[in-house]
DNA sequence: GGGTATTCTCAGAAAATCCACAGGGTGACA
DNA sequence: TGTCACCCTGTGGATTTTCTGAGAATACCC
């Protein structure tokens, strides 16, 4: 399996107060890949294999969160949960799960501000998941209006999903609104293609970087048939979102 | 394998805090290329062949950043970058990937403030995403302003890819923009044609000197139309970036 | 189940870029 | 002032990159 990582970008949000993950997985590709995408955007990260060292290296470390693989070698996924809060461990738990028949009882299972992701996954998501968790397991302390990114008069609200241009609503669909939200985190920055599929993309995407300039359109139909237009191609390099040049 | 027509050059980016780096090709001749080059912009370089002897050499090393091949006659190197990282070594890799078949084993090699560069590439650009990375990964602390060059009226950005003359937006495409990066890095100092060929395109590109002829009177159609013009030909040298004597 | 939305591939068109080449300029120097 | 080497720049074709529409495959929703 690949090794994920590279480059550059999200500085915005960095976290100021940094907060301790603890991701639990017991393949490392993916927990590298976790991990080194959670470092990147500025938490405090440690990784554990398995049930019994997820709780062990809970004690000490004290997260803030936790992304946990329901399936481990040793227990599930919910039942370190359980042992977690039964000790006192009062932290929001990211479930993944494989994209089996488990959603299900995986949603049931996820009553309280905890949330889940089926894998794979897009590295995007992923943070945005978790910093949504962190808001409301109150790790993160928010003012109302923390929870919209704007560019212009590019408006995109993490927690409604709500995009608007110049006031008005407009309807993206999942994907679409993933790279918005990317361009956004990266407003003024060229950002490459390959970043985009690294980000946008789920991680086991094996399809070409095309389909990058595909969303790029259907994003421009949407969002920049107003004036003026806020995406730009920086040929040979990527994309970058910028106010009309003074 | 092209060797460096001319040396001497790029003192004014010499580093200040001398960075380590580490070259992982097993071709020697592109790690010598490398190697000269980077030591040229002052870095502090060491060398390996392979995966267990760069897994080695960054034991005591301790580089800050890796320019590490795919491609090793033993493990591969998503591998060594793995290993490296579950070593506790937090470094930013550079990975250099053939142009062939790679392309799917490429994805998510942006995760982390990584980077990669498929072969052949340019030096320019090489020192170009090798800064970059050390910013990222926090081994340069910069400045808000560090991704700007400026010299006289003019100023390229390396973030936004913008470059301007007088504050006037000015658009160049990538061969352009690496010229005048080049030229602005050796501001003042003459650079011969044959250096700029060495630095600007591609290693193993056979053609013509008089590419960059071509180019630089494209340059001065787009940036040397204001006054005072600032590309200066040193006939039978070659080129200098500078401001008109009083 | 059927209809709709979404994702992704593919391929042609359009545009930008790259590069070779060649004629005309220009500076250096005798 | 003539000559020569070097340099500038326009032309044009090949190549690369990007954009976008059409359609197949899939997921989603009622």
């Amino acid at each position: 399996m690949t090794t994920l990582r590279e480059r550059a970008e999200v500085q915005d949000t960095k976290e100021v107060t940094t907060h301790r993950i603890l991701v639990v997985d017991d393949e490392s590709s993916i927990s590298d890949l976790i991990s080194t995408s959670l470092r990147f955007v500025g938490f405090d990260v440690r990784t554990a294999a398995n049930g019994a060292q997820a709780l062990q290296v809970a004690q000490d470390f004290q997260p803030h969160a936790i992304v946990l693989d329901v399936m481990l070698p040793d227990v599930d996924g919910f039942e370190v949960c359980r042992q977690l809060r039964s000790e006192g461990h009062n932290v929001g738990v990211l479930f993944l799960t494989a994209k089996d028949g488990m959603e299900d009882k995986v949603a049931g299972l996820t009553i309280g501000g905890d949330d889940y992701m089926t894998k794979p996954f897009s590295l995007e998501e992923l943070v945005a998941r978790l910093r949504a968790l962190l808001r409301r397991t109150g790790a993160i302390e928010t003012m109302p209006d923390d929870e919209k990114i704007r560019f212009a008069d590019l408006e995109l609200d993490e927690a409604t999903h709500e995009v608007r241009r110049a006031g008005q609503l407009i309807d993206l669909s999942p994907t679409e609104f993933l790279l918005l939200r990317y361009l956004l985190i990266n407003a003024d920055r060229v950002v490459s293609k390959a970043q985009i599929l690294d980000h946008v993309w789920q991680y086991d995407f094996r399809g070409d970087a095309g389909i990058v300039e595909t969303y790029v359109s259907y994003l421009r139909k949407k969002i920049d048939t107003f004036e003026p237009p806020l995406i730009h191609t920086v040929r040979g390099v990527g994309y970058r979102l910028r106010m009309p040049p003074k």
